[in-house]
DNA sequence: TATGAATGAGAATTCATTCAT
DNA sequence: CATGAATGAATTCTCATTCAT
């Protein structure tokens, strides 16, 4: 039963999502305090450990949820269609992400190459999941003779993913009044060529 | 004879240096600690603070050792070459520097995106020094009629600097065991194939 | 009735400005450490900084706390009465006040005339405060003819300021079996035989 | 012999003391740094160790020199004189001690009524050296009949070097541009007063 | 006689976490 | 379900002192 009080937790717990997700692109994990993420939800310090088990698995959750939302994009995006679409599908599911959850994209941007650090485990397999849908394509494009039989389809999956990552960011950061098309159309030109190989 | 003792300074600099790029490349900025660097870099914690003013500070002077050095090497590169050589000479540049010095490459990666860091002004300062070499280049190629008319410098140089930083760290940090060549090979392949629209 | 929190809070803050100005009283304001407050309140060092911004202005709060009571004695003493008995009433208030807020007349006397120190602003701004009310007590003597006409208000108030802070905690700290009432008898002769010229 | 490196060291030395003095006097002894102290005199740090054993000591060797001279005066400005002028010679070559090395009588105003500190005792010991010439002249003064038979020599000493201090110094700081004729006046008139009871 | 790089103990400050309300 | 005062371990930074040159 959806009564008042479950669906206030929710609220809190989306508001404290969308606080940290904010702070955390802006400055890092370790540069955000638990005071900040409180603060700019608008609730006390405490609400967020009642909420969270600690900082670190509110990060955690945050980013199974974030990677969640994409991977169910790209899952979307290439349902029912051949590899050669399905590839420009997929990037323009992400710039579509990544417009829609820019401060996501920053923070997984920063995050992403990282080593050594606590949830180091659960962003490679959230990594690993989301890439795989890319993989998949790939692969079908192999197989059917549309992309190189020689290609390295893990090295290309990751690498396409980066590129998607990196170039959308960049223009979020750097030129945000350049409209999205522009670079939609730049990053599905250099696909495009790059599989006609 | 140099004062043994300026020597000395230097040196000490220059391990101090070395030991931040590394632990920042791994934990970034935030979760290093100065003990953590002075550790590292053999000496006492005051010491990190007889030479330099802050964390901060340190951090900021080796940005800009960093990114001095990558700029000086796609000079370098470029020299005297035509446009579309120069290009394939920074790409490779780009590669070596980061094979040579990847803790660094990994740092930037993890830093260049970020905004509302204290030094983010110096980071973008250094980052359009380092991007101006790409740019002459471009616009070389562009007037040249070696690059499509309309091509968009700023976007286009932005692009390949991040598409050969984030690609060339995502091979070291996920399939160090792949020759740099292959790498090398796809992107440049990807270059050459956009500068020939 | 009242939040308990909210009066916890309030003790805490009690508790440690009492420790402070014993300790810096005794020692000065470098010389004690946020350590020694905080154990001297029976507190947690993290406490001193929930409740004050830094070091600094725990000493600040203090300052205008202690010589806003200043200030509110000397108005309550001369209240109503005419120049010469609100002179007397101004010596002997502040007499009671030293005697009362020992440890905090020392650290005046410590602090008072030193220059260049983060609060000396603030500092200025209060003793003109304090000094005012003696001041105008002085102005009034002279409008009155009870004092000469030529006297300059401001040095004979900060004088008189001055000669009763000095006098006082010479005998606090040098002589404190002596009764009180001989340093007050001292201090009112020599005022009231000034008073007469 | 007075060789040239004799005077260099006396130089040195010399220098430091002032340097000492000037920042002490400003802020106190904790917050004034030995780098500060070397940097004020032109000299390096190890200077300073090399010409003191320690911060404390040069503190301490500062108010032997200091007191050391003021007692100087003192003996000299009463040598020879009936009570009544000794007093009023007393008051002046105090006022005009504290003119000449104001940043000392600042210091030492500072400093004086502290407790805890380590140089207590030593600073016990050489205001007892100085006020115990104020002491004779008032005992002098009492045993001429020129000053009451019941006042308390003690008292009275430290008294007047105190109310001299505290005078003088606000003046110095609050309203230099006062001619310090003035001041002198003021204190005198103050002491011929008591001094007629 | 003087220097200044290096040190490390100690001081100020931060911040994730707990817990009584 | 939420709060915010309190905590103390960890962190940044300071500074008197040492010592090789």
């Amino acid at each position: 039963m959806t009564d008042g009080r479950a669906r206030r937790r929710v609220d809190t717990r989306q508001r404290l999502f969308e606080a940290a997700v904010e702070l955390i692109a802006e400055q890092g994990f370790s540069a955000t305090t638990v005071d900040d993420i409180a603060a700019r939800a608008g609730v006390a310090k405490g609400t967020v450990y009642y909420n969270f088990a600690s900082k670190t698995s509110l990060f955690e959750e945050l980013l199974r949820h974030g990677i969640g939302l994409l991977t169910e994009q790209f899952r979307a995006a290439v349902a029912g269609l051949p590899p050669r679409p399905a590839l420009a599908a997929l990037v323009r599911a992400q710039l579509e992400y990544i417009r829609r959850y820019r401060a996501f994209a920053q923070l997984l941007l920063s995050e992403m190459w990282r080593t050594n650090r606590e949830w180091q485990q659960t962003l490679r397999l959230l990594r690993a999941e989301a890439i795989g849908v890319i993989a998949e394509t790939v692969r079908a494009g192999v197989d059917a003779g549309d992309l190189p039989a020689d290609l390295d389809v893990q090295l290309a999956s990751s690498a396409l993913f980066g590129v998607g990552l990196v170039v959308a960011v960049d223009w979020l950061v750097f030129q945000p009044d350049r409209p999205v098309e522009d670079v939609q159309e730049a990053l599905l030109a250099i696909v495009r060529r790059v599989a006609h190989t």
